[in-house]
DNA sequence: CACTTTTCCCAAAACGTTTTGGAAAAAGGA
DNA sequence: TCCTTTTTCCAAAACGTTTTGGGAAAAGTG
């Protein structure tokens, strides 16, 4: 059975390709031509509602598919969108990457576009990724994340005014289209939850210098506090790195408690929550119990945990689509500056969020 | 300033596209024609030493690139693969993949091959997103991953001759490619290394039912077990779930220590290394000194975990850029039949694999 | 020198679409 | 009826490459 469809497929003599059919030979067999086949299958109005029926059927039988390829050249437009990540991104938490890449994706898909990625293992392969795609033309748009304080890619794409969208936000006077996560306002509405509890000693382990994001967490930190009447003590601030969250939470949160005056609460973000609990076991503290925990991004290990931990959870599927659509009306020639977008971080509040015992 | 530069942009009127320069522009500025400047960049023998000098210098310095679009139209190639990944895919641990990813990007890259992604929700997109880059002829070849022991994508894409790669088997017996971890053979290197070091109970946390990859484990488990002499416990075997390794795991965990005979020894998926954990803490049990671990891949956790975790670690990237060098040998029509490779797994050992005490 | 071979280059076709700029036929208006 | 408008279709050009199939000039050969 196997042989004699091998046997067919080398009769055909094309593999692959004797399956598929083109405009040219779709046009043949509906006795029109490749022009109004073209334009009955785009909805123009030239062509009457009686053949576009028929040819719209026709195409249906026989599978019919303009290749990408032609289009594309055609209409001078790759149909497709870059985006390059790290390893890095990795430990920026499990479910909540892919779920902005799931957003990112099916966005895509639905405008009929391709993603590509690129996977670099640092800054300069990052670079020079997107450089590929950028200057070797195959890509309309790019799809920045993980954005750093100065982010030279930024100002690479704004240079040559190429479309693009960032997943955060940079220091850059030009304008430029963003989506971000208000992790200022989360972070302060972490802040003053604790602080109504009666928490007077809030600790603060933030993301990796040099990045975009723990700058507005820290505000929003600076600022619950302030807004709840409770002072600022450096000493209860520390940042980790990506390399390893948990290593470097597990050794500060041991240091924290040397303190005269230890804190109550711990913002955090989740990735460093290992380390966490593991240097409250150490110390026979009972998380949630004698210390409350907020952890920034839904983990699964923070829904998995007993006592489960209470999160900031930003919503990436919501905000990858949101990243596409704006790429796309970028790409179409709208104004840059008029796609910043902050979005709101909701709580969710568990069981590691009580008050100070 | 930017004022200038942006009515500059205007006065082209062409957008990014004025930065870019075509074979037309660049044989017309070295007085050749558009057959030689291209014959030129692409080594023929048939264009002489000297005018290829001059045609490759004027090329760098204009920054040409042969637009890819137009190059997959004429060469009927997309030079484009394909693969599609699912939110389980990110349970399947956190190093792991990325890496596997990045050796499959890399080599595509310098292949001068681009790499589309599609992020699907579950088994049913992924079956519709792969169908749109097959049928919509948007790649070349496909790399599948998570393989099932009965997996449709395969005897799909066998059926149209579509050509593929898989990291991992199923069952069908037509010939396909792949590129496998040992996963028989790492876990009878750790269980006939436990039965070494004197454990007579070694228990087995086996993946998801259904993937393929549990199977080989299952058999190694089994072979590790009857070369050491020792026989087959049915109590002592149990799978998790993908959706939450760790909570399952966890209950796994007690419910195994209840047994009239506990094991000394527990073999496992290093995912599900949270709820092992958890479950040991909560029966006062040390992990690697009253029980032996031994996880397979090398995550983030087992490093830095103290006592830090013994693994099997599989060597995901040089298995991307395998995948990526034998689907192009694929597409260019050599036989699926040749690659089939099974990669050696090392194990690792640290300091949760003591002998029984 | 005459003939063959080699070297070097190029015009035209092709890849599969979409868009442009009509043109023929049908319908409407006087 | 004759002219204008609308409807419906299509031939040709274009997108930017690579490949095909020569052809002219230069270099060898006797």
């Amino acid at each position: 059975m196997f042989l004699e469809q091998s046997g067919n497929r080398i009769g055909f003599g094309e593999g692959f390709k004797s399956m598929t059919i083109n405009l040219k030979q779709l046009s043949k067999l509906l006795k029109l031509s490749p022009t109004t086949v073209s334009r009955a299958l785009a909805d123009y109005p030239d062509v009457s509602a009686k053949t576009r029926a028929r040819v719209k059927q026709m195409a249906i039988q026989h599978g019919y598919q303009p290749n990408p390829v032609a289009r594309r050249l055609q209409k001078g437009k790759t149909e497709t969108i870059g985006i390059v990540i790290t390893p890095e991104q990795n430990y920026f938490s499990d479910t909540f990457f892919i779920d902005l890449l799931s957003g990112i994706s099916n966005q895509i898909t639905r405008a009929g576009y391709e993603l590509i990625l690129g996977v670099a293992s640092d800054e300069e392969h990052e670079m020079q990724s997107m450089r590929r795609m950028v200057e070797g033309k195959r890509v309309d748009g790019m799809i920045l994340t993980l954005i750093r304080e100065q982010d030279p890619r930024v100002g690479y794409l704004l240079d040559r005014d190429f479309p693009f969208v960032l997943y955060g936000r940079t220091r850059e006077t030009r304008p430029y289209a963003f989506v971000d996560m208000d992790g200022k306002q989360a972070f302060e509405k972490a802040c003053t939850y604790l602080a109504g509890l009666g928490h007077r000693r809030i600790a603060l382990l933030n993301g990796e210098p040099g990045f975009m994001f723990p700058v507005g967490c820290r505000e929003g930190y600076e600022s619950g506090l302030f807004l709840s009447g409770l002072e600022l003590d450096p000493d209860l601030i520390r940042e980790w790195k990506h390399k390893d969250p948990s290593q470097s939470s597990y050794r500060w949160t041991l240091e924290l408690f040397k303190n005269d005056n230890p804190p109550t609460a711990i913002l955090f973000q989740t990735e460093a929550v290992n380390g966490i609990f593991k240097g409250l076991d150490e110390l026979d503290l009972q998380p949630g119990k004698d210390v409350a925990l907020i952890g920034y991004d839904d983990l699964e290990i923070a829904r998995i945990h007993r006592p489960s931990l209470s999160v900031l959870r930003p919503q990436a599927r919501e905000a990858g689509q949101r990243v596409v659509n704006i790429l796309l009306e970028v790409i179409k020639g709208e104004d840059p500056g008029k796609f910043q977008e902050i979005h709101q971080v909701e709580m969710v509040i568990r069981e590691t969020s009580l008050p100070p015992s």
